[in-house]
DNA sequence: CGGAATCCTAAGTGATACTG
DNA sequence: CAGTATCACTTAGGATTCCG
């Protein structure tokens, strides 16, 4: 492809800080884990904890939180007692994950390849 | 394989890990707008700090080392004086940066409802 | 049960100054 | 030009304690 005088970058900066935010948001170390437990089924807090594994109550409150703030998740209150909290994604959500998992396919594709490069490197920065 | 009661989570958390980590590494501040102002051409060091914009010398080396370590970026150094270095994709990180702008796609389909639950979430908040 | 509040550490990020 | 080194600040995350 022939580059003119200048072309439209085909990225505006402002984009890329947008991707970038959206992929930080979901690329951070309990998001995914959390969408993905939530994805067959609805589950309550301490449910959802012992489903995802090693997050601690703070993380997970938080991680709900950021993720029911981006309508994500929606958050059930059953007026009970002990009160009952359920979890479930939305559609929106469902769709991320969707895309989550592609990207998760791309990376069980090329993982190997990545790891050999990284072995590579740091074998050649260690020699 | 037996066929346990229930079905395969079709998630394993290692894999959610990795998923995760690698989001977050193609998640982080920088590396996407380098990423994307390396797709149409190989741009030397100082070239490509004034097109990402806005990004430290320091955190333009860290963002490069880490493509460099993990395969996305090739150096090439010019043995000149003064030096030049110039820094290309390599097919795994032009193949990763159409993931990218994949997502990208959905987050900007998905933006405007994004933002309005944060907005409402925002205001249920304060009020 | 489902959180909130608090404290602490590590990592990401930016600014600045210096070097080959 | 292309970095490295250092410092300061902010945020992510974990551990612990307390509450309705």
């Amino acid at each position: 492809m022939t580059v003119p005088s200048r072309p439209a970058p085909a990225h505006e900066p402002g984009e890329c800080r947008q991707l970038a935010g959206m992929l930080s948001r979901i690329g951070d170390r309990w998001t995914l884990p959390v969408v993905v437990s939530l994805r067959e089924e609805a589950l309550r807090f301490n449910q959802l904890r012992r489903v995802v594994g090693g997050i601690s109550q703070q993380m997970l409150t938080r991680t709900l939180r950021a993720l029911e703030r981006d309508g994500m998740v929606r958050r059930t209150v059953h007026p009970t007692v002990p009160p009952q909290v359920e979890y479930a994604l939305t559609t929106l959500g469902i769709s991320l994950a969707a895309e989550a998992l592609r990207i998760g396919s791309w990376i069980q594709a090329h993982r190997d390849e990545i790891d050999a490069h990284r072995q590579r490197y740091d074998d050649a920065a260690a020699g």
